[in-house]
DNA sequence: TGTATATTCATTGTCGACAATTGATGTTGC
DNA sequence: GCAACATCAATTGTCGACAATGAATATACA
């Protein structure tokens, strides 16, 4: 499977300013990390990286040492360091998060948004329409996950949205890998609770929003267990 | 007020393994922050940290950098690093994540618990108690941050473990802060409540469970409220 | 031939030095 | 006396090089 376009060449006489390198090194091996470009637990070379973005192994470590910190890479002391594994045995946990987190944030967001908070809510709907009907699943899941983010930051709980970003961001790598095999079926689905969330929200009806909000996480997370099931029915027709 | 005994002396000529020089400086300014001993929004100097450790300023950056991914010192570009200062401006924010995670945790305990989770909690609550009587304000806090903190991990979810010890060292600055003045009256509710949250958690009980985390959060942050109000006040008083 | 020990090699962690940035200081002109 | 500008000093961000570490390989020995 393809899973996106190579990544950014870099060009490595442009003079870049002086905390350029560590955001750039960050910035790309995030996405390249949350889009599977890199695959969960291959090595992460720093010399390579130094190279590739023109600067010494100096700012690549600070950029790496921030990414362990986030947890998508994990550095094993004086051998190698690793994109992080999906932690598929502990899946029950994220699952359990993640669904707490869809409740409170978008509790918080039916008791706190500003007109500025739906207006902006709505334009990412709208965003992920679009990305819907153009079958475009990156987007959608990017988009997505931006969605569910700015809801959050209309509840207004930094610690929520942080947990929650960072939760979702665990779940663009579990989508992407198996989102692009079974093509479609479900966004439908999706768009329309989207679209009651939005309203319980805009009407400040916190019960319905956390309704909607368990109901959402309940209609992904078993998406993603059906996934995972398959794949293992898979597995063992080839080990039988 | 005196707040802790003088940070630990370090021999530089002691020579360190590999990775122990970041490991040194992150713990050392890890409690050092959060006991206050280093107070909030002071300045962190680079250079005196790596003479003090009697190491480069390499691995001292590194510990800087992890720190600052866990919000314990603000990087401001080009200039200075600061101790994280208090948010007293968003204080309900953390009241009301520190209230959730109480309850789930300890849910999630009375669900999950072990006999050996079982032990380790009793042996922690000990121990509370034996700060308590000690009268041993910063052991009582220390010890009461790892009972829970203990109670989370019985729980098995690593999203909320690491959530709720986070907030916990956040909020032992502030009991830090305003504990020493108002020197005792109330650890006897908390020891109460915390054999009670034990009793829950050995017999399965998630609802009570839940119930007691909830009463047990809510005091502590009306105990806090109360503190900051009077601080509030006793300002209020002098610009008057 | 198999096992234990020594050596090589690639990669990391650390160092000292340099350059860029920013606030502070000093200077000039009005 | 004051504002605009230039210079200075302190501190950060970055670099290239070196030393420590552990794995892989080679060697010695039974």
């Amino acid at each position: 499977m393809s899973l996106d376009e190579p990544g950014p060449v870099q060009l490595p006489d442009a003079k870049r300013k002086r905390g350029q390198g560590v955001g750039a090194v960050y910035e790309t091996l995030r996405h390249e990390i949350l889009n599977l470009t890199l695959e969960p637990g291959s090595p992460v070379d720093e010399v390579k990286l130094a190279e590739r973005f023109g600067i010494s192994r100096t700012p690549v470590r600070e950029a790496m040492v921030k990414l362990a910190g986030e947890g998508l890479v994990v550095t094993l002391p004086n051998r190698f360091t690793i994109v992080a594994p999906i932690d598929f045995p502990n899946l029950s946990q994220f699952f359990d998060a993640l669904s707490l987190m869809y409740r409170v944030t978008t509790r918080l967001a039916a008791a706190s948004r500003t007109q500025d908070d739906l207006e902006a809510i709505r334009e990412l709907q709208r965003g992920y329409t679009l990305a819907v009907e153009a079958r475009d699943v990156p987007a959608m899941i990017e988009v997505n996950r931006n969605f569910h983010v700015r809801i959050a930051q209309a509840g207004r709980n930094r610690y929520y949205t942080d947990l929650f970003s960072r939760l979702l961001d665990e779940g663009r790598r579990l989508l992407r890998l198996y989102y692009s095999s079974h093509n479609d079926a479900l966004p439908r689905v999706y768009l329309q609770e989207h679209e009651d969330m939005i309203a319980a929200i805009d009407r400040q009806d916190i019960e319905a929003a956390d309704r909607i909000a368990q109901a959402h996480a309940q209609q992904i997370v078993r998406q993603i267990q059906t996934y995972i099931t398959e794949d293992r029915r898979l597995n063992a027709d080839i080990s039988l």
